[in-house]
DNA sequence: CAGCTCAAATCTGTATGACAACTTTCACGA
DNA sequence: TCGTGAAAGTTGTCATACAGATTTGAGCTG
């Protein structure tokens, strides 16, 4: 086994990435120790933690002082964190795309959570709402709450991919939105719109919820325009 | 919950990441030397490493021995790795999820493309069906040429961020439906889908581009429903 | 002056050793 | 049986050294 590798590093990712994404190493296992590696490898500790702290940075491991490295679990945090890197870099050339990307997976997750989503998730979705009328005018808060309907509304889509690629983008979007306006009359419209999408999920009626959802984000996309992003 | 920083890379990496994202640092550019970020950050090299090797997990810098650090390009790689380890680790449990996903990507992106797509895209497409009947019947060519029609007119699209999503997830899903059929009868049906997607892109009809592009996934999708994935 | 050469400076990659801090294990004792 | 605490195991950080690649720049050559 030949390993003309510019950085040593490399091939044991490869490697460890291999048994991670065929199975070979399941979720939440632990890794062999550093020391472990160094011997399977041959390879100093150094090169070893330079392995795991490149996978760790993608997202396929976790690790905890003292214990071990774990195989993460395929939460949605690495896709989030690797798309929102992603999106970022994007962002300037392209807000546009990120916008209707956005629309298009949102629109489709109305549609499923009008179908799919259980009492827990409209549960939520009704203690969101209340929340926004409480805290009009307060951004940050605000915010925050708005992310959060739209994520949860995400996650009754039933669809992991939906969710996670969703979470990625979301928070950037929505900020983006809220530095660029403050009136009255924008929150209680933004509210309006946020129970017209509830109560078309409750109701269980898939193309008025997706519609909803789709002329809500179009109105945003519509401000972002008129403000010549 | 006190994150007392149980790593000191952690808040390198998370002020490093922001200068990259904020645009304080551009593509292309320098990152400073690991010494200069050592007095910088007053850290030792060790825990600066760690933090560039994360960093060049998550794709946001490369590095090149004897010359430094480099802010990366906003290429799809970054995003794509990501997105091929998540959907790897959730795959398993969520293929249908994954299916889902593609096809309302790639609907979307057929009829963009229909309305966006230039001469080149369209050459290169002919050219790819044109390959596919050549190759007709050895898995291998053929996968990678179907794979690169759904890519090129995700490009065709303009929205770069489906075809970054793409990319992640095109691949599995084709190998994936490639090594549980090889009839014949299949190899023609997929290449009259594809001929029948391009006519309708090349005509400049988006939702006949879309209605295609829906009908030849879902068929594929049913093919995984009868074998019972 | 322009351009080339090559050595020095700069920089990342790797190895080694040491110790701190945290977690897990397990034998011992109440 | 059930803690308890010491010991072993493991990751985090630091310092030092040198190999190997790249970049820089001074000096030579035409």
């Amino acid at each position: 086994m030949v390993w003309a590798m510019s950085q040593r590093s490399a091939g044991i990712i490869d490697e460890i990435e291999a048994e991670i994404l065929n199975g070979k190493l399941q979720p939440g296992e632990r890794l062999p120790s550093e020391e472990k590696l160094c011997e399977r490898f041959n390879a100093s500790r150094t090169v070893i933690r330079e392995a795991i702290q490149q996978l760790r940075g993608r997202g396929l491991l976790r690790t905890t002082k003292g214990s071990g490295s774990y195989i993460a679990d395929p939460s949605l945090d690495s896709l989030t964190t690797a798309m929102e890197a992603y999106a970022s870099l994007v962002v300037e050339a392209g807000f546009m795309e990120l916008i209707d990307f956005r629309i298009l997976i949102e629109t489709e997750c109305a549609r499923l959570a009008a179908v799919h989503a259980g009492e827990s998730v409209l549960k939520e979705l009704r203690q969101i709402v209340a929340t926004m009328e409480k805290v009009q005018g307060v951004r940050a808060k605000f915010s925050k709450a708005d992310i959060a309907f739209h994520l949860a509304i995400a996650r009754g889509s039933g669809n992991r991919i939906y969710a996670g690629v969703l979470g990625a983008v979301e928070r950037r979007c929505i900020d983006y939105a809220q530095t660029n306006r403050g009136d009255d009359d924008w929150y209680s419209g933004v509210i309006d719109a946020h129970r017209e999408i509830l109560d078309a999920i409750s109701a269980g009626l898939p193309d008025r919820a997706a519609d909803a959802m789709r002329r809500h984000l179009l109105s945003s996309k519509r401000h972002f325009v008129d403000l010549g992003v």
